[in-house]
Order: structure tokens, then C-alpha cells, then sequence
DNA sequence: CGGCGTATATATACACTGTATACCGAGGAG
DNA sequence: CTCCTCGGTATACAGTGTATATATACGCCG
């Protein structure tokens, strides 16, 4: 009816509310657009479809991981990234999945990634070794939150497992 | 109508042949139910509901993880390995994220879990030292696999990805 | 200011999903 | 033979993503 003057942005804003309050599962077309007070198919012009909805939470979620302090030495720096990580992991642990599924590559997973780099070139890395060390670290975090999210750790204690692995990585970066 | 002796065995196994050829979407009660010429509600008794399928699936996931040959020293034994759940998860790329939903701790997963240890502690690893290694090194590779079949790996070499990575990873086990 | 084309939102409809409920009929136990 | 239970069927329902066709308000051009 009205020209509501309806935006991608404020799509996923209230995606992202949903998703957060009801879970992944409560995220449909029909329950985002009453949200919004509007047809489902008036998002179909914004996000092309549901792929493009969950394309959005994914930026989103980028988006909360936060940047660590620059002041810190780069130890202290990549465990705060890793802290992040996790933390955005926990506490959207359905959606966090979708990580796996989008190229690395985006605007939005820049930021952390260009933090990684700037931490592991005052480790004393350099050139390739920079990239392939932040693809090995990315991975391994990811699946270390996806595991603790998604229960795979069970009752273990996620901290200190997280600790021993964070120690063990550490040593093989000074090692270069 | 007739009693047909359905069970749950042969229920997972026509699950299992439908994911593969068509892919998890593919997978709904009543394409199951159709390929055993059955009513769909007839699956409800043997599995209960769909997510009692899925489990049934992630059951047959990890027995698909081959053992490695024991007459081979552990770093080869680690790498066919990790070679093996790299091979699962690029053959089911859409069911292979569902191990993260479920505990490491399950009849299934003890068996590649075990070969794992028995590798570590070759490589010179006692105690929990072992226990925390297999860990770490599950995780990562779970990650790894995850990103590798889910796309996030992207036009990367991941031959060559892993290749560093698993270098890395080996240097550092023989540290200790 | 008036009218038009286009972008935007709506209305309706369809095929498909998981599953609750009610039923039925075969097969073994007494 | 009779009954009871258990494995399968039939039907139905609410909810999903989205294709298609339609109405409406805005911005531009004269």
C-alpha cells in the first residue's frame, strides 16, 4: 500500500532482533515482515530471498566481533580477538554455523582479519606466513566456537581447554 | 496395512542414500518414506521424529571416517586421518556441520577418536597431554573440513592450505 | 501544476514441510 | 477362537518459501 521507504539495513535490523530474542528457527519471511509491519513478499525487493536475509545476520555477525586494543602486545591482542570470537559464538550460537558457509573474503570479515595480520607481523611473521598463519588461526577458532556453542564440548570446561590450546598455538608462533 | 518388519537400520540407510545423491534438503519425511514405499508416518516409530533421522545420519558420518592402516608411524597415521574426515566432509558438505551439534563422547566418535591417541602417544604425548592434543587437533580440523566443504575456503588452493597448516601443527607435537 | 512511468508494497495462491490424531488390520498369547 | 497390542495407514492442519499478478504512491518532465 504505503511507500514505507522500507531498507535493506532496517530488514536486517530486525532480522537480526529476532533472531537473537527467538532463535534462528523463529526467522521466516512472514515473522520478519510483521516485525516490520509489512507484507513478507515487500522483502523480497530488499533481500532478493531468504539466502539474502541470512547473508545479512552473517555481516552482522562479523560486524559484533570486537576490535582489540591496539595499545596491547600482540599476544594479548589475538587472544582478545579469539575472546571475541567466542563470546559472538555463545551468544548466537545458531546462526554462528552460517560462518562456514560464506567465503572468507568479505567486507565484513576484513576488519578482524586485518587486526590478525597486524598482530602476527609484530610476532615476527612475514609475507605469506602472515596470510597462511591468520587462515590456520581463523580456522581453528571458528571451529573451537563452533564447538563450544553447538555443545560439542559437552560439560568439558571450554576455558581451560581454550587456554591450553591458546598456549600451544603461541609457542609455535614464537618458534619462527 | 501389512506389517513390512521396517526398521530402523534400513530407515537411516535409505536417509543416508537420498543425502547423498540429493543432498540434505532432499532428506524430508516423505521422500524417506517414499523410497521404502511407506507412509510417512510409519518412519515416526522407528526414529521418532526428523531430527531422530539426522542423528541416525551423523552416526553413519562418522563410521564413514576410515581407520588408519597402524603399520604406518603416526605422522602418516595423523594425516590419513585428517585426509579421511576431509574426504566425509567434501562427500556430504551439508551434513557434515551437524557434528558440531553433537557431544564427541558418543560410540561413534570413539573409534577415529582412539586412533588419534594411539598416534599421539607414539609421538612421544602421555597423560592428559594426549587427551588435550587429540582436542586441539579435532577441532582444528573439524574447522577445517567445515570451511573446506562449506565454501569459506573459497577459490583458495586447500591442498596446499592444509599442507601449511598440518606442517605447522607437526613441528609443534614434536616440540614436546 | 498535471500526467505518466517506475519503483514499491500488496494480495492471492501453490507446492511442500513436519507431525498430531484417528484408525485399521495382522499376529502372537491365553 | 478371542483379544490385545503393535506397526502401519489415512487424513488433516498449521506453517514454510516464493511465483505471479495487481494496486498505489512518488519523482520527474513538460
Amino acid at each position: 500500500m504505503a511507500r514505507r521507504g522500507l531498507t535493506r539495513g532496517e530488514i536486517i535490523d530486525a532480522t537480526w532482533d529476532l533472531a537473537a530474542q527467538r532463535g534462528l528457527a523463529a526467522v521466516t519471511m512472514r515473522a520478519v515482515a510483521e516485525q516490520l509491519g509489512v507484507t513478507p513478499m515487500a522483502l523480497y525487493r530488499h533481500v532478493g530471498d531468504k539466502q539474502g536475509l541470512l547473508d545479512g545476520l552473517v555481516e552482522r555477525l562479523l560486524g559484533e566481533i570486537p576490535e582489540p586494543d591496539p595499545e596491547l602486545p600482540w599476544r594479548e591482542r589475538l587472544r582478545e580477538l579469539a575472546a571475541g570470537i567466542r563470546a559472538v559464538a555463545r551468544a548466537h550460537p545458531d546462526l554462528f554455523p552460517l560462518l562456514f558457509h560464506r567465503p572468507a573474503v568479505t567486507a565484513a570479515a576484513r576488519r578482524p582479519r586485518d587486526a590478525a595480520y597486524a598482530a602476527l607481523r609484530e610476532a615476527g611473521l612475514a609475507g605469506d606466513d602472515v596470510v597462511r598463519a591468520e587462515r590456520l588461526l581463523s580456522t581453528f577458532i571458528l571451529g573451537f566456537a563452533a564447538s563450544e556453542a553447538g555443545g560439542r564440548f559437552a560439560h568439558l570446561n571450554a576455558e581451560a581447554e581454550f587456554g591450553f590450546a591458546a598456549d600451544a598455538i603461541v609457542r609455535m608462533l614464537e618458534k619462527d
